[in-house]
DNA sequence: TGACAGATTGACCGGCAGTCAATAAAATGA
DNA sequence: TCATTTTATTGACTGCCGGTCAATCTGTCA
C-alpha cells in the first residue's frame, strides 16, 4: 500500500469525524459534546478521535477551517465576476451573510472558535491555515476596492489595506452580535460605510 | 443585627470575592481559573463561594456587569457634556475604547461574558441587569444622536433606532478582533460612519 | 448559659478530556 | 501460505474540577 494511499484514508477517515462532530457540536454546542459520543457516532472508540486530533478544540478549529475555506473560495469566485468593485463589496457581504452568518447553528460554533482561538497549544497547522484563509480572504477584499477605484466606483482616496482589514473584520465580529441585534442594525452601518467609500 | 446590616455585609463578602475573581481571571483567564484559588484568595473554602454565586459563571457575569454599569454611566456623564451630538458620540467611542477595549485583560474577559452569555441557567438577575446597562446605553447613544439633530451636527435623515443599536454593537462586537487587528481598521471604520451621518 | 439560625467547611460525587498499555488488523516478505 | 513487523484501534484508567451537602462552627439573643 502506497503512502499517497495511506494519507488519502487518513483523510477520509478524518472527515468522517468532521463531519460527525460538526453535527452534534450544532445540535448540543460545544460544551455540551463529549469525545465520546463524537466517537460513537462514526463508529471509533474515543481514543482512536485522538489518533486523528489533538484535541476537542482541534476538532472545532478543522470545522470552522472548512467554512473559512469556502469563504476564502467565495472571495475569489466573486473577484471573477464582471461587476464593479464597488458591487464585488457588496455582494461578498450579502452572500457572506446569506450563506454563513444566517444560520444559527453556525454562528454558536464559530463562536466556539473565537474564544478559544488564543487558548491553543499544540495545533499551530490548523492556526496557519486559518491565518493563510484570512490572508486569501483579506486580499480578494483588497483588490475589490482597487478595482473600484480603477472603474470608478469607490472614491480613490481610501486607504485600500485598512479598510480591507476593517471591513472583513466588522463582518467577523458582528457575527455574535447578529442572533441579539438582528441583521438590519448591521445592514445599516454596512449602508452607511458603502456611502461613505462610493464615488458619487 | 438588622436585616440591612446582614445585606451590607452579604454584600461586602460578595464583593471580595469579585475583587479576587477578576484578578486572577484577568492573570490566567477565566477556563484556567479554578473555584478553589478564588475561595482561598479571599480566604474561604469552595463551598462558601457558592452561598454567594450560583456558578463560576455568575461570578464571571457579575464582573461583567460592573463593567456594563461603568459604561453605563460613562455614557450618561457624556450626555450632560456641553458638546454637539455628533462630538458625543465620537467622545463616547474614544472614551470606551481607551478605557475598556484597550486592557487585554478585560477583552479577554469579556469574550468569556460574550461566550457563555446564552447558556446560562438560573441567574436571570445579572442577565436582568446586563440588559438594563445595555438599554441604558443605547438610550443615550439615542440622544446624542436626537441631539445632534436638533443642533445640525447631524443629517436629519439618519434612522436613530437602528444607528444606535449598530453603534453600541460595533463596539461591542469589534473588540474581540482588536488584539488581532489593531485600533486602527476600527478607527477608521468609524470614521467613515461618522463620515456618513456629520451634516455637511 | 443554652438554644437557635445562619455562615462555613471540605470530603465527596459525577462527568469528561486526554493517556497508554494491550490487542487486533493489516502490510510485508520469504 | 504463514511468520513477522508495523499500524490502527480499543477502553480501562487518571487527574481535574464544578458543584453538593451533611456536619461543624460562630454569633446573637432570651
Amino acid at each position: 500500500m502506497t503512502i499517497n494511499r495511506k494519507q488519502q484514508e487518513f483523510e477520509f477517515k478524518k472527515n468522517l469525524i468532521i463531519t460527525a462532530a460538526e453535527e452534534i457540536f450544532f445540535t448540543k454546542g460545544f460544551e455540551n459534546t463529549t469525545m465520546l459520543e463524537i466517537a460513537h457516532k462514526v463508529g471509533y472508540s474515543k481514543g482512536s478521535i485522538y489518533s486523528y486530533f489533538k484535541s476537542k478544540n482541534e476538532v472545532c478549529f478543522c470545522i470552522i477551517n472548512n467554512y473559512f475555506m469556502s469563504i476564502a473560495n467565495l472571495a475569489q469566485k466573486i473577484l471573477e465576476q464582471d461587476i464593479t468593485g464597488l458591487e464585488k463589496i457588496i455582494t461578498f457581504k450579502d452572500r457572506f451573510l446569506r450563506e454563513f452568518s444566517q444560520k444559527e447553528d453556525f454562528r454558536k460554533i464559530f463562536e466556539t472558535f473565537k474564544y478559544h482561538r488564543n487558548q491553543c497549544m499544540e495545533m499551530e497547522d490548523e492556526i496557519d491555515k486559518n491565518k493563510n484563509y484570512n490572508i486569501e480572504i483579506n486580499l480578494a477584499i483588497r483588490q475589490y476596492l482597487q478595482e473600484g477605484i480603477s472603474d470608478g466606483s469607490i472614491k480613490d482616496d481610501v486607504r485600500i489595506e485598512s479598510l480591507a482589514e476593517a471591513l472583513w473584520g466588522e463582518e467577523v465580529s458582528f457575527i455574535s452580535e447578529l442572533g441579539i441585534k438582528g441583521e438590519n442594525s448591521f445592514n445599516y452601518l454596512f449602508e452607511l460605510i458603502i456611502n461613505s467609500i462610493k464615488q458619487v
